[in-house]
DNA sequence: AATGAATGAGAATTCATTCAT
DNA sequence: TATGAATGAATTCTCATTCAT
């Protein structure tokens, strides 16, 4: 068979879920066209609807991905955090999971806003599970002494914060041209000021 | 004429530009219509057009008061953080500028994506003018040595990070329901970690 | 001014809805398109959508005028029939009501099948109406003696479904070339049937 | 291979115009979808069109078995009406036949202002058949100086509108809960009646 | 012969923008 | 200057029909 175009080999709902993500990231859900989603897929515009009933299913469907990565992430990260090193593991992996589907992300968040059942997929799927891990590491070293008596909610939302507005720096306001930050040493950095700031 | 509508003193200028940062707001950007705006504004829909030629120039006016309340800002900032407390006073008057403008804040991170100009008043404007007293008074404690050799530019930006994460967990994902966090405590608290973090 | 254009002089809302009721009689109102209406009009196809919110709510505005036809003759006619030239007159007139409104009455009785709203109408405003007048007229006739002791309902109806089948026949089957009536024949014919049929 | 479903002993073509036959008759033709009407008839959507060109040879052909039935009832009618007993059983079965294919009629009515070809069929094919034997029958009687000298074609047309209009009361109306009448009792009322009327 | 995925023309509806008053 | 009716391009979605398998 030979077909040049890029539904070759994948799903024509895989051409579509791609092509929607693609441009729901830069236009927006509203701003993004079934039209332009569908030249994108390489699919005729009607062929959209046969595998999504609505504009609005497909923006749903766009975040299965994000859900099933942190289904995923959820059970290998509920092995508990034994020390600052599984921890650092845990935070850089989490780090790097957001940066890869940044896209989905931002679309995620506001969309949160106008649609109720995404806002409730993001705050149970992503947010919970994400924090999770962190609050429990957290109680453990606070029980055991080795850290200060903090409060964990919002010292485990605080250390996600830190790292959270280096991906904004980048992915929204594109600021790189401003200063650039080497990834890594950031994230070194950042938990560096954080466990000095909660340790004894 | 007495009027008895909200446009009898103010220009109406204003009480379009004060719809529409009302309506983007609920709405967000595309899904905002000029028709509604001009409703809540009390004038004809037409009347918009004559004060700002297109809905994106209506747009990039809505974000107006918020440089001005930023630049004022910036002047009164600019005087020098000398020690903690005026640290912590800082921070809890942007944080408590960010909350109140908060809507307008949410369409203009947003819009900046697809908006090049929007995105350069943010971080010019905005974000920049936010972190340099930030950043001069961490500058300021690491020479004097009571800081450790941290990097000031990521230290600052962490710092902000973590109080952001708070207003979007209550605004972006409405999520006091899960957790209802004490808009005092949790900026201490933070403080508390940060500088426990930086110092020596 | 000078306008050679049907809606010069009655407003858009009557141009649009007289298009309207030209082109759901010879096409059925899902046949219909706003597109064909909006030419037909002289308007732009945006022009029906800010008068009538949807294209049902257009289909519904259509029979505004046979509902008050009605109302009106329901007022006339409740002045109770008397005599059989009162009958006479009554039938010949709703009979002409009905042939003048013909197109309207077609797409009344068959959207009537799926819409609800409409088929109520149907009943309560035009048929119920117009069989009243010809029931007492009848109930006063069998009371007095002068009638046989007929079933009132039946007979009226009947009575009704011997005049409206000359209307099918010339509307909806568009059967003259077969038999042409003359209609003032047949109506008096019919009566003669009807009331020898009915008399002692 | 025992199959299940209904198509299993009869045609695919005959499953099809079962389908179309229910499907038109509750959607009418406009609103029916030759997706919904393969799946009533458990068969694939494209299957239809090897059976049928297109959506409207599918209705032309829908009507087949009331021609069908209408030419078997044409020679058994035609056995002459000799007395008023013969004319009511006559009357009867007539009207139990519409009432049995209502759901045709009511499409084939419609659809006739729209398709002329349909229309043919409905006067030459369905009316002009019905009328016939009643009109001959007329004719009979008049000329035995047993009827006054009425006019054939009206009286025979007044007669079957008399009848018709009870079936379009419960089938169009759907107005039973008005008033309810009983078919057979109806048909009496009607025929003595019109008999009455006729009669010398 | 039968399938059903894919098509794309065409449907109703929305909305920023214009312009005669 | 302000109005708001009118516009028509653009949008989401539907569906009869085709065609490779």
């Amino acid at each position: 068979m030979i077909s040049e175009d890029k539904g070759a080999n994948i799903s024509r709902r895989e051409s579509i879920l791609s092509a929607a993500r693609e441009v729901f990231n830069y236009k927006g859900f509203h701003g993004a066209t079934t039209s332009e989603i569908s030249q994108k897929a390489g699919v005729a515009e009607g062929t959209i609807f046969r595998y999504f009933k609505t504009k609005k299913e497909l923006l749903l469907a766009v975040f299965e991905p994000l859900e099933t990565a942190w289904a995923a992430e959820f059970i290998r990260g509920a092995a508990e955090q034994e020390d600052e090193d599984t921890l650092r593991f845990y935070l850089k992996k989490q780090l790097f999971l957001v940066k890869e589907n940044f896209e989905l992300f931002k679309i995620f968040f506001y969309e949160s806003q106008f649609h109720p059942e995404l806002r409730e997929k993001l705050t149970n799927k992503v947010v919970q599970k994400t924090l999770a891990p962190v609050e429990s590491y957290l109680e453990e070293q606070v029980k055991e002494g080795k850290y200060r008596e903090i409060d964990i909610p919002t010292a485990a939302r605080a250390l996600f914060g830190m790292l959270a507005v280096f991906i904004a720096w980048e992915e929204v306001l594109q600021a790189e041209d401003y200063i650039k930050f080497d990834e890594v040493e950031v994230v070194e950095r950042i938990i560096d000021i954080f466990l000095h700031g909660v340790k004894k």
